[in-house]
RNA sequence: GCCGCUAUCGUCUAAUGGUUAGGACGCCAGGUUUUCAUCCUGGUAAUCCGGGUUCGAUUCCCGGUAGCGGUACCA
């Protein structure tokens, strides 16, 4: 059975480009029936976050991608948080040790940290120098008197490492480039490496797909996998999401942009974010654009994965989430706007309605509609004067609306647009003479709504109400 | 420095040993609209460079260049 894992570490948010890791996993599992996995990978107790955990689970929960088994539900292969599974992998390590895979090092951290600056100086690659690969037996029982501190390393052996990997293809690495990676830390913690090998043998993994930046260190995991005797999961790398600069997107260059969170609490939606990320780095067959996540499970092909780096754009980002937003009924988006939507007590079904086409992102709402929250607008008088127009003219035409709209009983958005027409085809205004300072008075805004929406969300009370100060503004100027 | 990966419009990408190199976003123009937004129509813009193979290369091969990633007792 197809089995796939996300693993992140919780050292901050969900980060976008793990956000699309996680994805391309889900919709992988998913389209093979398969099991998609979480797996907490907390093996640094230096850059440990608190409650980073509960956000990674959260925010891709939010984006709908739910897995089958994690830390929060059972399964038969956890625990799925590694911090707890430090036995196995000291078991693991052991036998390691023992078939002569990998070995104990009692190196300084300040030998090593010379080491590298000599061989950086010298313009040599910088690479363990094994000094503790061939310590006697007695040695190592001493240091193990002296309570040294130690870490175990990985024997690379003499050869070439080669694998496939679904995207790239055959890669081969010379071994003599490859370091005695530190397996065991000296806290007992297992380095990623040996952590990620072994979770994924024992959790059954078939497909690792993650990011590129994983590319290198690939054929010390295949020597793992070779020094256990177990056999190599699936590879699959992916490209990384880049900046504008075409760097790899991370926290340190680009601050909470980085963050799905941010994008979240900015008002962009779900599936938006989920259609904009599947096609950042992947395409399907034909020209297709939009796709819900049911759609990209049955469509989703690792093989089509790009292989070069992707710019995270947020304008094509902006243009989906504007899609899926004007695809929305009206109730549904009003209920997800109520969050954005300062305090209020009115219904804001009308004001959803007449900015529905005009909103970004969620938050938009507040800006789009802040003119119906006004209970004083403030504008110069000159406004309500169209370009080629008149006071004199301007403030007829207001006093003619007053009049009519003030006999409007059916107070709908087609009775109302009637009503003005009725003014229009009268002869004495043209449309723009009339409905722009309507415009103007009502939203304070040259540039608005539809008029006769703004009347109807306003109701009647308040859009006479603006008319009449339109009016009295006119005539003191 | 060493190792690895990558290279098509500004961005995301499609395609092919022979095409006017296609689509989307953006941008520009026109139309609709009282304005703006929406919507519709049209336009702009790309095969990194140099060799080779071939009748023919953007596509295959080699080299270069550039970008990115790795080079930690981080993941």
């Amino acid at each position: 059975m197809t089995k796939v894992r996300f693993a992140p570490s919780p050292t901050g948010e969900l980060h976008l480009g793990s956000a699309r890791t996680a994805l391309y996993n889900y919709l992988f599992a998913k389209k093979a029936g398969g099991k998609f996995i979480f797996r907490l990978e907390d093996t640094d107790q230096n850059r440990y976050v608190a409650g980073s955990a509960k956000r990674l689970l959260d925010d891709l929960r939010w984006l709908g991608i739910e897995w089958d088994e994690g830390p929060d539900k059972k399964g038969t292969y956890g625990p799925y948080i590694q911090s707890q599974r430090l036995d196995i992998y000291k078991k693991h390590v052991d036998n390691l040790v023992a078939a002569g895979h990998a070995y104990y090092c009692f190196c300084s951290k300040d030998r090593l940290e010379k080491l590298r600056q000599d061989q950086q100086t010298a313009k040599q690659p910088t690479m363990y120098d094994r000094q503790c690969l061939n310590l006697t037996a007695d040695q190592v029982k001493q240091f193990f008197a002296d309570k040294t501190p130690y870490v175990v390393r990985l024997h690379v052996p003499v050869g070439t490492t080669e694998f496939t990997d679904l995207v790239h293809g055959k890669i081969t690495i010379q071994n003599n480039t490859i370091d005695d990676q530190v397996l065991l830390k000296s806290d007992g913690f297992p380095t990623y490496h040996l952590a990620n090998v072994v979770d994924d043998y024992l959790m059954q993994i078939t497909h690792v797909i993650r990011g590129e930046e994983w590319l290198p260190s690939t054929a010390k995991h295949v020597l793992l996998y070779k020094a256990f005797g177990w056999s190599a999961p699936i590879w699959c790398h992916l490209p990384n999401v880049l900046n504008i600069k075409k760097s790899k997107l991370s926290k340190r260059r680009d601050g909470d942009t980085v963050w799905l969170s941010t994008y979240r609490r900015q008002g962009y939606l779900p599936p938006a974010l989920v259609n904009y990320l599947a096609l950042l780095g992947w395409h399907p067959t034909d020209e297709q654009e939009i796709f819900t996540l049911n759609d990209l499970t049955r469509e989703f092909d690792l093989s089509r994965v790009q292989k070069a780096g992707a710019v995270f754009d947020i304008t094509k980002l902006n243009w989906f989430n504007e899609q899926y937003i004007r695809k929305m009924s009206v109730a549904d988006l009003d209920k997800e706007l109520q969050v954005f939507y300062p305090k209020h007590s009115q219904d804001t079904t009308g004001f959803t309605s007449s900015i529905q086409s005009r909103l970004t992102k969620l938050s938009d709402v507040v800006e789009a509609t802040d003119f119906f929250f006004k209970k004083q607008l403030k504008f110069e008088a000159s406004l309500l004067i169209p370009k080629k127009g008149s006071p004199a003219k301007t403030l007829l035409a207001l006093e003619r609306a007053l009049n009519i709209f003030t006999n409007v009983s059916n107070w709908t958005t087609e009775s109302l647009r009637s009503a003005a027409e009725s003014l229009v085809s009268a002869g004495e205004f043209s449309r723009g003479e009339l409905l722009w300072p309507i415009r103007v008075a009502l939203t304070g805004l040259a540039n608005s709504p539809d008029v006769f929406d703004v009347m109807t969300a306003l109701g009647k009370e308040s859009s006479l109400g603006r008319l009449n100060q339109a009016i009295n503004l006119l005539k003191k100027s």
